[in-house]
DNA sequence: CTGAAAGCGCTAACAT
DNA sequence: ATGTTAGCGCTTTCAG
């Protein structure tokens, strides 16, 4: 046992390790990086000196040669939310099992702070990126970006217009699904309570960027699912009954009181996810009122507590961790070669019928 | 607008701006990094000739030199738990705001895991660690780690032996509250159930890296306060009170089916974390258990559902975010060349008291 | 099979 | 203020 110094500056070399072993340089790389041809007793001899000099190879100098960093980038709305949560174990477990390193930026839903993130990884020069685009209408630096030749796979979001794989689910039919289940159960006044704007802005804004996009595509695709609903049953959707508080659940709970003091109150909830259905529910339990007695709730997501509430959620379950982890084996077949056109893929999701929804009051539940 | 070539090896480099701007690289790299001294005039030709091609610096060149990466490594057990994704999230804001990516890396409570993930961290070059060690008896990697002069801070749980700051809150003492608050409640027979195992292991194991840990110092130490609390009444802690049952819900929905099973049932339980605590709401539910009429629950952890089931459950709330934020800022410290010695840094807990947990049957409640 | 030399893209001395 | 040169730690020709 040598002692070990403690080394400030430069750490160990693989220099160090060719004089430990006396070999040259270029003779020990082979034998730690195991290419070229390198005879057994070299091999195991420069092995034995790289572990007593705690040898650990720069992979930055190893990767301005190869070209590639192993590692992708990870841009998500808000690693907080239970649902990018798991997505982010979706996609981490692919990429350790492919053996690349992930690097994670929050974009909290700001469009300055996704092009921020994108460009970081792009200095960074990571082998690809994995994104959760938070406004249909910021879209320069993801078209920019797919210019460079980096490839992009983007996540439970569409954007038109940008030249990426999307692994997301049909937003618009599982919505459909739960309001048209709400309408056989005979509700007709149906509120939807949602994070961001629920229709395609038309007007672009010029300087919002550092503030929450407010136009997530999956909100946008499952005010259409609804309306798509309501007009089958020839019902015209009511613009007063968006109720829209940002994607926490704070916002969600403020509206509620607002949804439940309007003059009409509706008789049901779509909640556009599970950040803002928990929001809701604390809103109804602020003013005691009863689900699905008082008020019906239905939502999207199904990532636990979701069937130990009372009564339990009626919810349209995601693939949440296979939508990651799908997305995770698209961009590795991008960076294996796969060169075919980029296409949308679309996970199945499920209606999960539990007991939060019920017949409006009058006929007694 | 010139036509952009897709170009499949090698970027735009400070050369090829160079070039454009018609300034020598230094130059050019001096105005693109904002070091040393360049004219104004110089200064926005460069500026303009990197916009025209899209240049975006090598950030692996830069660090090569520098020896510093700008970007911190995070291993943590689980980040679909959301009390680690909201513990990711406080690292997340202060790294950000610090100009500090970050790289994160699952150690699913496995040993081998998380030593490959340190390792690699340090082949990346990180400047600093952040770490959720997933067992007390697993700590050489870390030693050899600090030896390096990485700066390490553990996040959550302590090691012993391991020399670097410890950001986490008062596992024992918090517990201890939570068990008191049911013994005052007139419980005796109080069962805990947790992921792993709760009382530290004398025999070191040999080969069982590859497997989860179940040794989290956490739990051992909330283990230790229940026992503080029992005995102070002068009860005995019965081992065959404790079930064991992994990290996930799914596991602790068993344990659930066992403890119910008992032939002395328990009349209140302990859930050790936020995922124990869903799988036993699951695990009573099933049987349809009603809390807090039938069996009383506590828990630890406090981020968002706990305030919405019926009845809403008293627990131990941990200031999760607060945990990574300060931990972040700990190793920033380090990073900026703080040399104090290494310390404990315990958050305080609060205990929110709801409804989950009531005296125990024969006095209807 | 092994060694010497070049060079990835950048910054840091050292000149001018 | 700008240009020239060297070199970070590694892999990759190219020789031998």
């Amino acid at each position: 046992m040598e002692v070990d110094m403690v080394r400030t500056k430069g750490s160990v070399t693989i220099a160090d390790v060719a004089r430990e072993a006396a070999v040259s340089p270029a003779t020990a790389g082979r034998a730690l990086g195991n290419y070229g041809a390198v005879s057994d007793a070299v091999r195991t001899r420069v092995a034995a000196a790289a572990d007593r000099l705690n040898y650990r190879p720069n992979a930055m100098a190893r990767s301005m040669i190869t070209g590639r960093t192993q590692s992708i980038g990870v841009v998500i709305a808000d690693i907080e939310d239970q649902f990018f949560a798991s997505l982010t174990r979706g996609i981490s477990d692919i990429a350790a099992a492919a053996g690349l390193e992930v690097l994670v930026a929050n974009s909290d839903e700001r469009p300055a702070l996704e092009a921020r993130a994108v460009r970081v990884f792009q200095e960074k020069r990571v082998d690809g990126i994995l994104l959760t685009p938070c406004s249909v209408r910021h879209s320069t630096h993801l078209r920019d970006l797919t210019r460079t030749g980096t490839p992009l796979v983007l996540i439970d979001r569409h954007i038109d217009g940008v030249d990426a794989d999307t692994v997301k689910i049909d937003n618009r039919g599982a919505a459909r699904q739960l309001v048209d289940h709400l309408l056989d159960l005979g509700h007709t006044r149906i509120a939807m309570v949602a994070g961001g704007e629920v229709v395609v802005p038309t007007v672009e804004s010029r300087d919002d960027d550092e503030r929450p996009a407010r136009a997530a595509s999956t909100e946008i695709d499952r005010y259409a699912g609804m309306v798509d609903a309501l007009r089958d049953r020839g019902i015209e959707a009511d613009p007063a009954l968006v109720f829209i508080g940002g994607f926490h659940s704070d916002g969600a709970r403020v509206q509620t009181e607002r949804l439940l003091a309007s003059r009409k109150r509706p008789t049901a909830i779509f909640a556009s996810g599970n950040l803002i259905a928990l929001g809701v529910l604390q809103g109804l339990n602020d003013h005691r009122i009863a689900v699905p007695h008082d008020i019906s709730l239905v939502s999207f997501d199904d990532m636990g507590w979701q069937s130990v509430v009372q009564p339990p959620l009626t919810v349209v379950a995601q693939p949440v961790y296979e939508i990651g982890a799908t997305a995770t084996r698209r961009l590795l077949a991008r960076l294996a070669g796969d060169e075919s056109p980029p296409a949308v893929h679309e996970l199945p999701t499920r209606l999960v019928v539990r007991g939060s929804a019920a017949a409006p009051r009058k006929r007694k539940a």
